[in-house]
DNA sequence: TTGTCAACTGACCGAATGTTCGGTAAACAA
DNA sequence: TTGTTTACCGAACATTCGGTCAGTTGACAA
């Protein structure tokens, strides 16, 4: 009765969904730190002043980027799949889901993953960040306890490095050009966990 | 004859050396564009005018840092091993010798990681950096072409994340508990070329 | 004792920063 | 037609920025 139609054809401009997601792209290419409001007015194509019609300030589209890389990572953490079945199962399924979350949602885990405590903002969100590390850690120790990855490299060091190829991809992935996410973790997986080197006796 | 004492006990005070050393630490900690110069006073313990006596200005100290960790990348690859011999001999050595210089020069690699772009400083150093990444894939393809690396994965790709994962190590990476750069580039080796997965014929 | 000089301080500059505010044109509702 | 709402502009705000410069200090040489 009300509202006859729920979403009307809204006039053209800008919300505050669009905003974030431009201010995110543009925080990645200059750096949060390295991009003014002007900056970011530019990108938009309106007045520095307009942006705050939409969002309160610099500071919470740098919370609201983040906590949606975030939020993803510890629903990914949630699932049964990561805590049930044996360990090296677990750890492939999400370091599958890993490589899933960081091509979804590019732009927001780029900027977190460069996140380096400046503000109460940022500190938080290392905060959030380690914990996800922290799971990680745990699960790798398992899978090296089940004797299922080799037990002769720290466990610590592993999910570190393991960790190091999945987070680059946020460093040279190019959605249009890439390969797909799948194919992507499929490379990953072969390739961390079946090794470089070609079996000289094979 | 003249110059008594070629370096006399020199008064306690800074130059340009320390004002660097201290500077890419600070850099790291909070980014170049998050750094001010009344941050960088702060931590030399001198007023900001004092930086200008020993220094020319923020950009120059960002430029000579990104140069100490291109010109130790440079040397490397120029060196007879990077270039003679089995392709897969050549990049375990890249490797090897990769590791040891991000961690010789820790503070200056990790701000050259870091760098996006922002002014004519940083994009000359983030194309000597490109230029650096098309040697070692290069290297990668011809060991791939050998058929002593696995062939089931994209050249550029095995590059990218091989290289993830050595990167990641100024992420993490602490000099006063870690291990030495010969123990980190065994394993780190030992992972990449080998993998994860124990074989289960074994 | 005087002079030199390296190493700094403190006051300051113009430009850029994130943010606020008064106003306004266009679309819509009554 | 009138009033309201949405989405914006332009000017201004206080603050911070990188950088300059005239002067001061204290160690040392002559």
């Amino acid at each position: 009765m009300a509202t006859p139609t729920p979403t009307r054809q809204r006039r053209r401009g800008h919300d505050p969904e669009s905003v974030l997601a431009t201010a995110v792209g543009v925080f990645n290419e200059r750096g949060y730190d390295g991009t003014s409001m002007e900056d970011l007015a530019r990108a938009l194509g309106v007045t520095k002043s307009a942006i705050y019609y939409h969002v309160p300030g610099k500071e919470q589209l740098l919370s609201r980027a983040l906590d949606r890389a975030l939020d993803g990572l510890f629903e990914m953490v949630a699932d049964e799949r990561a805590s049930s079945g044996a360990a090296i199962e677990r750890l492939e399924w999400v370091v599958r889901q890993s490589v899933r979350l960081l091509i979804d949602r590019l732009p927001y885990v780029t900027l977190l993953l460069r996140v380096r405590g400046n503000s109460g903002t940022e500190l938080a969100a290392l905060e959030r960040r380690r914990e996800f590390d922290r799971f990680i850690s745990r699960l790798v120790t398992e899978a090296a306890t089940e004797g299922s990855i080799r037990a002769d490299v720290d466990p610590g060091l592993v999910t570190r490095l393991l960790f190091g190829s999945v987070n680059s991809i946020t460093e040279w992935y190019q959605p249009a050009r890439g390969a797909s996410a799948d194919d992507l973790a499929d490379a990953l997986l072969k390739m961390t966990f079946g090794g470089l080197r070609v079996d000289p006796a094979a």
